[in-house]
DNA sequence: AATGAATGAGCATTCATTCAT
DNA sequence: TATGAATGAATGCTCATTCAT
């Protein structure tokens, strides 16, 4: 009665408008400058409210983290769908991605936090949300070398290598004068990611796919 | 020419003293978590030493940062030395990338950190820096071009993608389960990569560089 | 009749579990650092119904400290029943009074409790019924003096050091390394308290009690 | 360099002034409730200052814990010295605490405070202290024993019954209502004890103290 | 009548920065 | 020049109390 409350007698108004308003800050000021009053007063609500739903700011930080994750799962998976090919598939999650983030820099601000604040150890929740997505990948690049149309990579490697370039490039352009939105460097990042695991190559021009 | 003083009467060795620590304690606890006076004690010196010598603790951390990149760069460019070939440089760049990071993580986790906290808003000095660095890949691309050893990519785009790829990789395989060393994993990003960009696509059996 | 609610409608069941956790908790971490959630969750009621019963934390409390003092005052009394002499009531009193403490040491955190936060400030209601005790107490001592048991003390005076001999040895014995049980250093005190107030001293053969 | 500093660089006069304001305020409104910025102020040194000095809340109240009880020590010996006699040094002991106490009530809570606080589980310091405190007493007991001037009882278990009745006639009286002084209140338990442990009983008359 | 979700005042502690020595 | 004592703003978290249901 007195912990934690994931089961009822929760507002999911209320959790939304937190998540929400912790999403933002923790992108706009980083983890640690923080104030979760900040987060507590744009959400319309007590500061108690909000250690009521979330616990602590840690906490609070993981489930935003989570939602965040979520949210661009939802949005690459979706990107995917009716899309045939392995190739295809990689191309549209790796736009879906770069749209993602180039739409709402809040959820690459997130990342980045996380990344710095927690290098990797996360609650067990994160790591098995992360292995699946993982594996849908392993899964679309295996199928892809079944059906001839890459060549016979190592299929874990690859994905945690396009999901570095992703990633990478979109962390990354930050040091780089922007002439081009996040949707267009990684649009080449992942042409040449692209015709580097194709089976086999053919002539250029076909190929250019902008 | 990073700090604020030029006015002589500064000890390098304390200078530097205070740097190593100052690597040494950002990157083991964050930006935000490091308490000056830690890396006061661990240099040997008085915390207002550590003023003097740096201004502010952000300026310290700018400092660090800087000296890291210049370590990279030398790291890279050291290995780059003597090899011929743009791919082939690329390929010991990336390498030289990972080997650097694998053997002292410290210098990763100032990169994060670098990101996390000031999102690319760094003092005019790194910005030029990094513009420099960057151009150097460049003309090693260009040349790649002009031999026809790559094809006609985006020489500017390309260098941020690699270095997206490269940094992206690093930072991102925490969340993966290792079985891999980011050196392992480094090597079949960058297969893929240059597998990408090369003018022609021979039969893989060569091409494999493992 | 130390609460504040006379409005009937409340159950006397709910009433004692609470009034049961209440001393139990606040003897456990004292009276500042007691969580009135506590006391709910332990008295499976609802923390309003807390405050519904008690008004607020403070009268709760001394509800508690009312509830103790009747429950040490019965057993007491009742360890003096049929007891004839003054001397061999003050014995018994003090006798019960380590036992009643030593049985459950909850209450005499309650007392000390009491007075470190409340300094003897209490609610008119708690004056009296101190008051009243400590004639009961006067009383036995004047039948003494009267019976030519005791020396003809100030009969006030000689309650209140009593008292205060049994709640110092009581409160104070935390402070020695415990080679003795409360009740038998009460014995030793009580024994020399005695002697002292006798109207007359026989051999001291005779009259060790232990 | 960092941790605390018992050894130089501090000035002893604010080491005196918080920790005279700090008796003051724990004495005034119990541990629980003092605020830390309350004895800062009031000493006239920054909150981070008397952290600096005495590390955090509950150290702070150790020191003033350790502090009243070296006065009251002080105390009581200097009103022993010169004095012939077990029986008359116990009570120019007995006088001097009530005294003690009387003068500066502020000095009793302290006591107070601590028992509720902490239940006697001191720093190995504190438990050193008391002991070596008892032992003197002890040994008092021990030569009047050995001198004929007491009743041989057991030494330890008398000098705890002592302090008892010192300790708890003071902190209790705030029970009765105040006709007497402290003082005078003692004078009359001491009266009651000293009598009882005498060797021997003279005529009454020639006994009355008062 | 009973509940427990919501609230926000309150407080311990940390640490960047200053400045007197 | 070098130092480190002093400072106080900043912030995570708790919990007594209220009140809508």
């Amino acid at each position: 009665m007195t912990g934690r409350n994931e089961t009822a007698s929760e507002s999911p108004e209320k959790r939304r408008a937190i998540l929400e308003q912790a999403i933002r800050t923790f992108a706009e000021v980083g983890f640690r400058s923080t104030d979760v009053q900040v987060i507590a007063d744009r959400a319309g609500v007590g500061k108690g409210t909000v250690y009521r739903y979330f616990g602590n700011k840690e906490e609070l930080f993981w489930a935003t983290t989570f939602e965040v994750l979520e949210r661009l799962e939802r949005h690459m998976f979706a990107a995917m769908e009716g899309i045939e090919g392995a190739r295809a598939k990689l191309r549209a999650a790796g736009l879906a991605h770069a749209g993602f983030l180039d739409a709402d820099p809040q959820y690459l601000e997130i990342f980045v936090q996380d990344r710095a604040e927690f290098r990797g150890s996360h609650p067990e929740s994160h790591q098995r949300y992360h292995e699946k997505l993982i594996a849908r990948f392993v899964e679309i690049i295996e199928q892809g070398i079944a059906d001839g149309e890459l060549r016979p990579v190592d299929a874990r490697e690859t994905v945690l290598s396009f999901w570095g370039l992703l990633y990478g490039s979109v962390v990354h352009s930050c040091y780089a004068v922007h002439n081009y939105t996040l949707t267009e460097l990684t649009r080449h990042s992942v042409d040449i990611f692209l015709k580097g695991i194709r089976a086999e190559v053919p002539q250029y021009e076909k190929e250019h796919m902008k």
